[in-house]
DNA sequence: GTCTATACCGAGATAGAC
DNA sequence: GTCTATCTCGGTATAGAC
């Protein structure tokens, strides 16, 4: 049993999951958490501020996954894969990212929870990367900063690509396809 | 100048290109088309029947697109780059891919063009890479099916990523990354 | 803190005149 | 084919009692 807030954004966690934020609408919100409008406007001015708050949570959430992962003591390559292959539910997106594509996300405070955990997602990739190339386990030539782009967009656009096909599975092989180009390329260079 | 049904058909394309599907209203579409309330509902049966007949001359246009690359004469890999490497505008989104994560894609008639479009530029990119692998020049290893979702899914990941951090140049690094790991693999091939 | 009542607006569509 | 008037519903929020 938690108090009402934290009801109201746990409720708000999982819609923002499953219908994005312009689509989720506070009445959604009652009806899930079981609290009323009143509780609703006492505890936050609307909801754009609810939102913000369960993203926040919501980021710090992923972060720590994927904190767990990076900061494991195996091969970066394991370690990468270990992040690629993690399951996911095609169907429903990415927890945070899928949010990025609803209108409201012009708005810059909305923004702010969007962006730290991309930027701190990027950034353990990124370090990762260079680890490999320090390693002399990846190509000079491969800029890790761009390469981590690589790696984020194939797992938001999996999701993307998921939900046009109505599969599961893309996402998936999304991933699969890039653990295999990585792999394969770290094969030739031995 | 075109008649009403079209101007409908073409700032309807626009709406959904900026909004996505949910967050756009018929009256954007009047404002926008300059036509009245009577001539929608009497060219279309309401919001999702134009929506759909815009998305069907979308995903022609952006197959027609694909194609005049893929069917030129360059060697797979410049094709790829070809494909890949396309100006695009990471805030504004896939002029199709945009809509995939709307609620309302869950219905069937909504979801029908969508899935047509990455459909054919699944089966396009599949066969560019079979003809690689026949050729010599991509591993036996490597999928070509599962690599061709990698390669949609950089495409569509890039534009949330871009989104997300709210820099356009996310999906282009996405993109370059992707041709730089293909770029690589077929150097040491060699 | 929480409840109910109320208000305002825009989404989505229909009706019937022209 | 196109126009204006009208309808219903839900989103979003405020007011004031308890």
């Amino acid at each position: 049993m938690k108090d009402t807030r934290s009801q109201l954004i746990s409720s708000m966690k999982e819609l923002l999951w499953e219908r994005g934020y312009d689509a989720t609408s506070p009445n959604q919100v009652l009806e899930r958490s079981g609290a009323g409008k009143g509780s609703f406007y006492h505890h936050f001015s609307g909801k754009q501020e609810l939102a913000i708050a369960a993203m926040d949570e919501r980021a710090n959430e992923l972060i720590a996954e994927f904190e767990l992962i990076f900061h494991s003591d195996q091969h970066w390559l394991d370690k990468l894969e270990n992040y690629l292959l993690q399951p996911r539910d095609g169907l429903k997106g990415c927890r945070i990212g899928r949010i990025a594509q609803d209108p409201s996300m012009d708005e810059l405070l909305l923004r702010v929870p969007l962006k730290r955990y991309f930027s701190q997602l990027q950034q353990a990739i990124e370090q990762l990367l260079n680890q490999a190339k320090d390693k002399g386990e990846l190509p000079e030539s491969i800029c890790a900063h761009t390469l981590s782009c690589t790696v984020i967009s194939t797992v938001q656009g999996g999701f993307v690509m998921s939900r046009a096909l109505y599969d599961p599975d893309c996402i998936n092989m999304a991933c699969q396809g890039l653990i295999d180009l990585l792999r394969t390329l770290s094969t030739l260079k031995t």
